[in-house]
RNA sequence: GUGGCUAUGGUAUAAUGGUUAUUACUCCGGUUUGUGGUACCGGCAAUACGAGUUCAAUUCUCGUUAGCCACCCCA
């Protein structure tokens, strides 16, 4: 009845070149039978409003959409994510951060209390919905609100300070998708709470400068100081009404922000607001004795650990909670004005007492995982740096049913004594299981055969010589112990 | 959220207002049943969705959706 049954009809037909124009024949006969009963049952469908399993497996199943924005990780790109793990995880074993996972789902004031209203983080961008309780739930659009609310929460503030963490996984944001950005993406972090030190500030860029180094990404750093928030008051009084002089021109949108975000009028590219920007009064000016020190002593420390910087007075960021110290970390080839931010980061002295803890100093960064895998594939491609798959170098391939029932022992029986070796259960012929192991790029393979399993014995064939040895299974492991030291050899 | 470009098998592509939609890779199977890297043979698999113009649309027009790019913002 199906489709399937026909075609293995047709292939047991000759191969002549008759029926070879009969099948071709057949086929579009096949193709418009299968349109017009799709179509019939579509009509039928749509008639009786009902779906039945039949209607189903005659139409075309469709497979149902990614969601917008959302993105598989894949096992082609595993290499991509497992070594950023593994590399994440090693940075902070060696600089004494502690793994922490605050939830997807939150209370959103949260979010709203910390990043800020008028943020479009928050406005535009985070995934808000109603739980079955009435309750207003958002989805983390960044870490560290939910890592703040759990260091209150968990009274983290009795624990010896610095209290020090990072952090792994899904952020969301409602945001138009483009390269390198989707509603769903990775970010790796750290934080780091309780001491308000430039050495600490220094210690966090490091992390994230050396995370990147160590992945074969050379960054650079834009840095600024936006003090303390009296400090940002007084100098945003000043911003304001010097803005207010130039009104005439600024741009549209830059004339709205002079009321509600004036900060923002210094990120904007327009070219006449460059100009009225460039003349602009520098936060840097504006800081206090105090403040100006520390950011001095912070770059003094990034001299020392060699973490290249630039300073760049009219970087502000766009969450409310930042004080002090902000920076966001490029590739060291990109401009200043692209948008390719791998990730970015800064001080937050005052968030944990907004969320009702006692006062606590904190500083952390967040890197987009994407962005960080976009241009480390741009890298690879240009040849700048290496990847290196690490793939099974052996594999066992079987034949003949109880040669089968034994593979799993045996590839099991290695494995505890710490050898991989690769396999294919789904494969019966020796020639398939052999061109895999060749795909594979395996040195050796392993054959077990019907006689093989009843002498207990296993042959070793080395694949670029083809040499075959017939060993005892009770050996296999002390052989390819052998073969394997004289690889790496 | 705004603007521009694009949409053909899993991937990468060719072509056309008309009768079997090209090719390559991948995948599955085979070339006498226990030996790979080559070759040969066969198979699976596509015009995003919906409407309009037309005798006829995968091709032209419109809408929808999605992707890319730029803006905004950010990671």
């Amino acid at each position: 009845m199906t489709p399937k049954k026909k075609t293995t009809i047709k292939a047991k037909s000759s191969s002549t070149k008759k029926t070879a124009v009969k099948r071709a024949v057949k086929k579009t006969a096949k193709k418009a039978v299968k349109k017009k009963q799709v179509k019939k049952k579509i009509a039928v469908r749509a008639e009786s409003k009902e779906i039945t399993a039949s209607d189903i497996r005659v139409s075309k199943v469709k497979t149902p959409a990614l969601l917008r924005g959302m993105k598989d990780v894949l096992p082609k790109d595993q290499y991509f994510w497992k070594k950023m793990y593994r590399t994440a995880e090693d940075m902070c074993d060696a600089y004494g951060y502690g793994y922490i996972e605050p939830p997807v789902l939150e209370d959103a004031s949260l979010f709203i209390r910390s990043i800020g209203r008028g943020t479009d983080v928050v406005d535009k961008e985070m995934y808000v919905f109603e739980d079955k309780d009435g309750s207003k739930v958002g989805m983390r659009p960044e870490f560290t609100a939910g890592i703040a609310r759990a260091f209150v929460g968990h009274g983290m503030t009795s624990l010896p300070q610095p209290v020090k963490v990072w952090c792994w996984g899904q952020l969301f944001r409602h945001d138009r998708p483009q390269a390198g950005r989707y509603r769903q993406f990775h970010q790796f972090g750290c934080e780091n709470f309780g001491v308000h030190d430039p050495a600490i500030d220094a210690e966090t860029i490091g992390v994230a400068y050396n995370f990147l180094l160590d992945l074969g990404i050379k960054t650079n750093i834009f840095i600024n100081s936006i003090g303390t928030s009296d400090d940002r008051q007084n100098y945003i009084i000043e911003l304001v009404g010097y803005l207010r002089t130039k009104r005439s021109y600024l741009c549209e949108k830059c004339r709205k922000r002079i009321s509600k975000n004036p900060l923002r009028v210094l990120d904007c590219k327009g070219e006449s607001c460059q100009a009225v920007i460039e003349e602009a009064p520098q936060i840097i000016d504006w800081l206090s004795e105090s403040s100006k020190n520390y950011f001095v002593k912070v770059l003094e420390y990034l001299d020392e650990m060699e973490v290249p910087y630039a300073l760049k007075p009219t970087l502000v960021r766009g969450l409310d909670y930042y004080t002090e110290t902000v920076y966001e970390i490029y590739t060291e080839e990109s401009e200043e004005g692209s948008q390719d931010a791998l990730g970015g980061g800064g001080r937050y002295d005052l968030l944990v007492e907004q969320l009702g803890g006692q006062p606590t100093p904190a500083c952390g960064f967040g890197i987009g995982l994407e962005r960080v895998i976009l241009v480390w594939r741009k890298l690879i491609e240009e040849g700048k740096i290496e990847q290196k798959e690490d793939l099974p170098k052996i594999f066992l391939a079987q034949l003949g049913e109880q040669a089968r029932m034994k593979t799993l022992r045996i590839i099991e029986n290695l494995r505890r004594q710490g050898i991989i070796v690769g396999h294919n259960l789904g494969k019966t012929s020796l020639k398939a299981q052999l061109e895999l192991a060749d795909k594979q790029k395996c040195a050796y393979c392993l054959i077990l055969g019907q006689k093989e399993v009843q002498d207990k014995t296993i042959i070793i064939r080395d694949m670029e010589s083809g040499i075959q040895e017939i060993v005892d299974q009770k050996k296999l492991k002390t052989e390819l112990d052998k073969k394997l030291k004289k690889m790496a050899v």
